[in-house]
RNA sequence: GACCCCUUCGUCUAGAGGCCUAGGACACCGCAUUUUCAUUGCGGCAACACGGGUUCAAAUCCCGUAGGGGUCACCA
């Protein structure tokens, strides 16, 4: 019976995030696991903000959260829920099972307890709370102090799940103690709220980072103290840094916004982390389209993995590629204009859009291809670099006067003719195509590196081509 | 320390007892193409952590060992 029904309800996850940073890395391949699998079984993904720690919490993060995964594209089903809103109905559930008589006030201070944990640990004993209050009568409290409740952890037996990704796994219940469920000021704990919301939310597949496999265990306690339907679990390895080590925001991992700003494109970035832990076969290159009709739990493997920025650059400078011109240049052209104070020439951006398919083969992230696409924009005069200027030698002025000449009376002024008729005058006057392209290259582009020079020239245009040659072969004669 | 999880090329991984003299991708190294730089094509280097079993047969199953990671709060 419950088998049929779980078979027909529809799938709900969530990413539950807590606002205390930016959404890094590992966040983000979370939510994104998430949401393909929310996606690939036609269910919900919901966005939970664990903002129960007013001190830790920041708006600024919440925020973050949200762009980043709006970056990303995996927008949530619903209004984000924020968890410390929800703080009335977490006590509402603890004093529930208070009645119930499956928690109990604990009226040991905190000065107390970490007395406790502090000879436990000396004696080289897990800290475990000794149930000193959980049969003790409510006449023998203290005056002053505010209880908090603790659930009545089952002391024999043991819990197992069966989780998707990690299969089945068993905890012994001397293993877990009566844990805090509701504080002395009356707020919820992680504990508490993370199983009355999951349940409130109607979530049926819990995935999330393995560093809670342990914990679920604790919020087993609690589902089963409420008597509730307890979810699917999934806990996925976590991710580490390039050097194998946990990756933290004090050792390498960054904000997806530095991905972004690094000139990382969104669709690499999500391609990137679904191979991070997950495969099918093998495939590289995964559309999110794609992604969702394949994605499956059991395919996440259970290693950890490393973060490599090679192999993200990799796909990155494949997605440019792939990428549209238009959008290519919409994004690159604020770039520009900022290096160049604004001071670009009028047929710049038309040039950059039009030159893009040879500019993109190029780059491998945003900010190189802003950068390549950069001499299409500058005014003329052009600037030259040293190794441009090192090109224009005696002996390259002076074929590029030579072939000046020429050019003037080219009327069909396309990129394979111009190459044709420069192929002509290497043979008539016997230099090698290096020596005039070079050159060339140099005066249109004010640099020694670029995308074809013939390409460039037809793109430029007859008159902008001349006046840039005309510009180096002035500036040239005047130094010379 | 206790408990839990993990372990295939440098990295991400394929592999669900014979198809594996272990495949792909990134990186790296060659060669080809070439007006620079890229792209592209071809080729190369390179791994089943170790030790025991089980089996006709193990990267695949079992048990140890080692290494790595995680959790042990009135943080989430």
């Amino acid at each position: 019976m419950k088998e049929s029904k779980r078979l027909t309800m529809t799938v709900v996850t969530r990413f539950a995030p807590s606002p205390t940073g930016f959404l890094h890395i590992g966040g983000a391949r979370t939510a994104l696991f998430n949401y393909l699998y929310a996606k690939h079984t036609g269910g919900k993904f919901l966005l939970r903000i664990e903002d129960t720690d007013r001190e830790r919490s920041k708006q600024d993060a919440v925020d973050a959260i949200i762009s980043g995964m709006k970056w990303l594209g995996l927008d949530c089903d619903g209004d984000p829920i924020s968890q410390f809103e929800r703080a009335g109905r977490h006590a509402e559930v603890a004093h529930d099972l208070l009645a119930q008589g499956k928690a109990y006030k604990c009226y040991c201070t905190p000065e107390e307890l970490s007395a406790q944990r502090a000879t436990a640990k000396a004696e080289g004993k897990p800290m475990r709370y000794n149930g000193m209050w959980r049969d003790r009568d409510q006449s023998e409290a203290p005056d002053g102090v505010d209880p908090v409740i603790r659930i009545k952890a089952e002391q024999t037996g043991a819990t197992t799940i069966e989780d998707k990704i990690q299969g089945s796994v068993t905890v012994s219940h001397a293993e877990i103690d009566d844990f805090v469920i509701l504080r002395g000021d009356g707020t919820p704990t992680y504990m508490l709220a993370v199983v009355v919301d999951d349940h409130d939310m109607g979530i049926t597949h819990v995935v999330r980072g393995d560093d809670h496999l342990t914990n679920t265990f604790r919020q087993m306690q609690i589902y089963s103290a409420l008597g509730w339907d307890k979810p699917t679990f999934a806990h996925m390895p976590l991710l580490h840094g390039a050097d194998g080590k946990k990756l933290s925001k004090r050792h390498g991992a960054l904000g997806i916004e530095a991905y972004r700003d690094m000139g990382f494109l969104p669709e690499a970035v999500n391609n990137y982390l679904l191979r991070l832990g997950w495969s099918h076969g093998d495939d590289e290159i995964i559309s999110r389209e794609q992604a969702i009709e394949w994605f499956d739990l059991g395919d996440v493997g259970k290693g950890a993995a490393r973060f490599d920025m090679d192999k993200l650059t990799s796909l990155n400078a494949h997605y440019i590629r792939e990428a549209s011109n238009d959008r290519l240049t919409d994004m690159t052209w604020p770039f520009i204009e900022e290096k160049l104070e604004g001071k670009t020439s009028s047929g710049g951006r038309d040039w950059v859009l039009n030159g893009m398919n040879s500019l993109k083969d190029r780059a491998k992230n945003m900010l190189e291809l802003a950068e390549s696409a950069e001499f299409y924009a500058r005014p003329r005069p052009l600037e030259m670099n040293p190794k441009a200027l090192k090109m224009l030698s005696e002996e390259g002025i002076e074929n590029l006067k030579q072939f000046r000449a020429i050019l003037s009376d080219v009327t069909d002024w396309t990129g394979e003719n111009l190459n044709a008729t420069a192929k002509q005058f290497g043979e008539d006057a016997g230099v090698k195509m290096g020596k005039i392209a070079q050159p060339l290259r140099a005066a249109l582009t004010g640099t020694n590196v670029s995308p074809g020079v013939f390409e460039v020239m037809s793109i430029l245009g007859k008159t902008e081509s001349l006046g840039r040659i005309d510009d180096a072969l002035n500036a040239q004669t005047l130094n010379n």
